[in-house]
DNA sequence: ATACAGTCTACAGTAACTATAGGTTCAAGG
DNA sequence: CCTTGAACCTATAGTTACTGTAGACTGTAT
């Protein structure tokens, strides 16, 4: 009962799929599983448990260098747990500012696909509008110009 | 008064940068510019105007593939406008979408934030979650776990 | 005339996978 | 025991939308 999983077996489990089990093996995310004698990955309760982990970080929106960060934090189980937290609110702030981003986006787009009444391409309000940013509401999704 | 603008003076007055337009010319989402004596693109206002069409789009989060069908909508102006509203309604949806999965996974992420009084990494909550989603409020952000 | 900013091409790199080709291994059914 | 077919293997290329680099050339200002 030692528990040894195929890498299909793993995929099901952990909902990462078969490749992306090899990639993080190939970028150094997840060790170097045994191999059976026809050289057949063959995962451990560990490792099973670090992907979950790493797949977990990745629904969240984590990058996989932040959950590298945080996989060698989790390994120095008697260090302070002060990185660690700074990443998950880093990576809080990043979502807070993709979340306004969106919003705006979207009250924008919102105007834009209201307004038009449909009829032809050149009386359409959705064309114009992408045409002209002074059509929008909001400076949010425009770099500021520079006169050169 | 051709007006006619070097790269660099149309990156600035679209905010795009010039490794940006030339890599739309390249992928046909721009046309070829006329070229000075010594091969230097010039850009005149029809360009300029493309190209901000593009940028702005680009701003509200529409693909370049979305961006190259409403390009090609917007050069037949006598047609329905129905498939250019059709694609940013499109757009909508999909930021709709990535919203709500961003407003999910920003709650998710401050109550782990929260949860943590510091201390050590083993009793982190933040790592101690990640590795458990059954700690989770809500089950948005993860796909559906199948028994093999 | 010379300096220096701007431009040119071509290519490599980024994130995080996903897909393909062409071959091998494993487990079950006949 | 043999065959079939699913699952596995490696290696490589493709995806999206750019960004960065190297090494050479052009254009302009002093
Ligand atoms: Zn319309
Ligand atoms: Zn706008
Ligand atoms: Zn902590
Ligand atoms: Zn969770």
């Amino acid at each position: 009962m030692s528990n040894e999983l195929t890498i299909g077996r793993v995929a099901k489990g952990t909902g990462c799929n078969v490749q992306t089990i090899r990639y993080y093996e190939q970028i150094g995310l997840l060790p170097l599983p045994r191999r059976s004698e026809g050289n057949q990955r063959l995962y451990d309760d560990s490792a099973v448990q670090k992907l979950s982990f790493i797949r977990h970080a990745r629904e969240l929106g984590f990058p996989l260098q932040a959950i590298r960060d945080l996989i060698s934090l989790a390994d120095r189980p008697d260090k302070s747990c002060e990185a660690a937290d700074a990443i998950a609110r880093e990576q809080l702030e990043d979502i807070g500012k993709r979340l306004q981003r969106l919003q705006a986006l979207r009250s924008e787009l919102e105007r834009m696909v209201e307004q038009c009444k449909g009829g032809r391409i050149a009386d359409c309000r959705v064309i114009e509008t992408l045409g002209d940013h002074s059509l929008c509401e909001t400076d949010d999704h425009v770099l500021p110009k520079v006169r050169p």
